[in-house]
DNA sequence: TATTGACCTAAAGTCAGGTTCAGGTGTTAG
DNA sequence: CTAACACCTGAACCTGACTTTAGGTCAATA
């Protein structure tokens, strides 16, 4: 058993928030001994997985759902599922995103070193959009697809 | 040249945004016939950096300064590769992050389709937390990590 | 001529996700 | 005994990124 102290300091997570997250209902079974939050093993497991659905772009109210599907026992292991197949395919979306982002952002630091050396953008301006070096261009035109 | 309409369709962006964005000084030069916005290849390419600078996690005011440094020319090239070297890494660090994340969340789908077949969590509970099926045992640890 | 549609502004409102504040309780250290 | 600490609460406050509202201009169409 923890006290909030000690589990703000675990997770690097602020006391006003653990308290905020308990507010919000994301704790539904949190035990207290004189008005005291005492965090027991399922609480801390309880943590990691808020962690993670924020991580996967979860809102808060999202998240007290799921921790109210997990206190209703077997008979929702369905939806839990489904949740998480959704957010599974929602960061591997993401990331597919950050990735084109990523691309845009090579080309632009290849770009900057071009313009430095140059002193210019003449000659990049002349190369744009499509007479680029050809491994750069698979940048650039990576990292403007839709 | 485009008119505040068109770029907004053009771009899927709100018509209130673009005005927003101009509004926090992220279009430095655009010009305005009679009082309207007029839209020029230069505004569509500062739309297009702003999309990518907001997607690798910038602030708009971090953005403004951006915008303003490209106004100032030339000595400001070692100042914006700076920003886009930062920007690479952060982004880097995200996906890095968002794997995790990702091996979790297959975990977990690993997880509730075992418990929906068993009916209950007690095999699962007692594979926890490093009896797991080897490829299952390297997505919970490494979702796991720090 | 009137009304529709696309544009404009300043200011207020919204939402998420916290954080801060003011005031109070209970246990331990000097 | 009292002061420091760690905990508690409800309510107000904050930030970022927009969105909405209320009122106004102007050009073209019915």
């Amino acid at each position: 058993m923890y006290t909030i102290g000690q589990v703000a300091d675990m997770f690097g997570i602020p006391i006003s928030t653990l308290r905020y997250y308990d507010r919000e209902g994301l704790f539904p079974d949190m035990q207290r001994s004189s008005g005291i939050r005492r965090f027991s093993e399922k609480e801390l497991n309880e943590l990691r997985v808020i962690e993670c659905l924020k991580k996967s772009g979860l809102g808060i109210k999202s998240i007290k759902q799921f921790m109210e599907w997990c206190s209703e026992g077997s008979e929702t292991y369905g939806l839990r599922q489904e949740l998480f197949l959704k957010r599974k395919a929602a960061v591997e979306g993401e990331i597919r995103q950050l990735e084109k982002t990523l691309d845009m952002l090579r080309f632009k630091c290849w770009y900057y070193e071009q313009a430095i050396q140059d002193g210019n953008e003449d000659r990049l301006n002349r190369m744009l959009p499509d007479k680029l070096p050809k491994e750069i261009q698979v940048l650039y035109d990576h990292g403007h697809e839709t």
